[in-house]
DNA sequence: AAAAAATACCGCCGCCTGGTGGGGTTATCA
DNA sequence: TGATAACCCCACCAGGCGGCGGTATTTTTT
């Protein structure tokens, strides 16, 4: 088998480093280049035709998602990784819809990078361990429907049932009972919990 | 003027990587190691004695605060700085309280890591830009005791003061009066605020 | 010695919690 | 087409506990 030729694409000069460091590591790659933004990227790709392209999903100007769009259109070939810290988990599905074969956290070792270049390689998908198991949360948030999700938010910014109540011109019984519908849907036994998980979720 | 000694320390071995590379590349100083957690690190300490320790702040088992007020107390002549990603601002005032001298983000390029490392070196306070444009929204963060923090922990787990109690060993009153303390310190009227901030400024 | 933190207590008001059910809309199917 | 189910929004009640105003002692820190 030929070696991998790797482009490695972030705005943050260390991760940059770090990658090519890493990527120097695994025997069958080649790193054909680092690029600091997406046209950098899309020139890098002109001209040295890489294989697989690694690339921060975050950047300035132009998103990764972005990025990827572009690559699959102009040079379908050209096969995408997604590379984003743990608290960019919502892109994930972004990503996949524009053509990233793989998902990748920024926390990811070595031996793990190189199964998801392998397996992107071989034109098959690769999602990371810790990506897969935050998607099963994922799938727990509750499906809310627009009542409860205007509720939630009063809610959390510190207003009483009443105060609900007036804003929303129902009666206080009312928004007492979204509330508890709110917190049988997220399994939780009172307010507290109930903010957390929303502000985990990204709720509120 | 001598090498400044530098230990990097952090779980994400990309991080370590990049840092060690672009640390490299500035002349006046010498890596002395890398370490993946905090005990490794006060091992590589004891061992090489290095100038000014770069720590990451989240990391599993033992984070980046705790491992900075260790070092000043075991290694009063070395000196801390500390490093997140832009999600994680609202640690800043603790690693200061807990002896850091600097602050800087994994975004950094190699210039600023330059001037952190010499204006720490001279024993001066680093903040990086980014950093200090957000810090009046940190200086709105309250100081919270241990007790307080322990107890916020709890109420936003979904316990109520009874329970809290229970497991404090303490008077409900007691769980009372520093879930009032919380309440004022934070400037807001109920639970729900109090979780919805705490948890925007990553206390929960 | 002074300040801060942790502890404990009282009483009132009302929000919060648990349980129950009615009226309206939409979807599906016999 | 009428029946049934599912879902949403709305409404009500009882009781417990939280929210909120105090006061005060003991322990720890400075």
């Amino acid at each position: 088998m030929d070696r991998i030729k790797v482009l490695v694409v972030d705005d943050h000069p260390m991760v940059l480093e770090g990658m090519q460091t890493m990527l120097s590591q695994i025997d069958f790659v080649t790193v054909s280049g680092q690029a600091g933004n997406a046209y950098q990227a899309m020139e890098m790709i002109k001209e040295h035709s890489p294989d697989i392209v690694i690339t921060d999903i975050s950047m300035p100007e132009i998103s990764g998602i972005e990025l990827s769009a572009k690559i699959r259109k102009e040079y379908p070939a050209v096969k995408v990784i997604a590379m984003s810290t743990f608290n960019e988990r919502s892109y994930i599905s972004q990503m996949v819809q524009n053509g990233a074969l793989g998902y990748i956290l920024k926390s990811a070792s070595r031996e793990e990078i190189e199964e998801a270049l392998l397996t992107v390689y071989k034109n098959r998908l690769y999602m990371s361990v810790e990506v897969e198991l935050s998607r099963q949360e994922i799938n727990k948030i509750p499906l809310l429907t627009s009542r409860e999700k205007e509720v939630l938010s009063l809610i959390a910014e510190g207003f009483t049932n009443t105060q609900i109540a007036d804003k929303l011109f129902v009666s206080a019984y009312t928004v007492d009972s979204h509330r508890k519908n709110l917190l049988t849907k997220f399994e939780v036994g009172n307010t507290a919990g109930l903010i957390k998980l929303a502000a985990r979720y990204g709720l509120i």
